[in-house]
DNA sequence: GTACTTGCAAACAGTTTGCATAGGC
DNA sequence: GCCTATGCAAACTGTTTGCAAGTAC
């Protein structure tokens, strides 16, 4: 997602509907960077909308990658994780303190087909010690 | 793994025991590139050994990817699926028949870091419509 | 008014564990 | 004989669903 009115659009062009509780998860992933699991943002969601339930999170997040405004990564072998930013880039997950961080390498091309195979999407994930971990040693 | 031997005297090497167990399992995982998920594995080596339990075969799963045996793949969204071929190289999902069908790109290197952070692992994960499924339309 | 959305609580799937028994070494 | 591995069943985690009540449009 670019920002929360282009997506309310979006939404609306999708014949879907603009509750509160969309725009209360939108205003949380906007220009979220930390790539949360669903329970993150349930959490978060709830600091700010207390009467909010967890299903409905889930359910709006499962909307949310099904019209494409965000993805789901599987880099953690437990839990999906959530990224609002759908332009094309890589993660690393920091083995050490868990984070999720945005890697953007100087080629981020995707190849339309691999071994014959049609390719629509890739993902690309990175293991290791975090920069801030190594400094903190 | 390389082979069943080798992996037999890794195993040994480690100080880990040569169960009929074990041994089963890894007949099974040799030479198998169909990256079977926990179940599919215990589903076949029972076909050979039906006494054996799925927690026995989780356990080893997990001793044999903690010594570089085997690894575990997080292609799909729901559940791990197992490579015994831990050379380097990526993997494409076929979202139409869900076959995990191993890729050699030309460039296979890993970078050593990504973004000032140490990286010892890289995982890249191609998603789309594979061969045979484009065929049988 | 209609259709979609919410919220609860329960179902689910895959993974993981505790513990008594069995068995490799 | 020691100590790890096995097997069972139960616990756990994250995800998903059914359905009655509520709400955007």
């Amino acid at each position: 997602m670019k920002n929360v009115p282009d997506t309310l659009e979006k939404l609306r062009e999708t014949g879907l509907k603009l509750t509160p509780q969309r725009m209360a998860i939108l205003e949380v992933l906007s220009g979220d960077t930390s790539h949360p699991s669903a329970q993150a943002i349930y959490q978060e969601v709830r600091s700010r909308y207390p009467m909010i339930s967890f299903a409905t999170v889930y359910k709006t997040l499962k909307v949310l990658e099904g019209i494409g405004e965000i993805r789901a990564l599987t880099i953690n072998e437990d839990k999906l994780n959530f990224d609002p930013d759908t332009s094309p880039h890589h993660h690393f997950l920091c083995r050490r303190c868990g984070r999720i961080i945005d890697v953007m390498p100087a080629d981020l091309s995707v190849p339309q087909s691999v071994g014959g195979h049609k390719v629509d999407r890739c993902q690309v994930y990175y293991y290791g010690e975090c920069a801030d971990c190594i400094d903190s040693d």
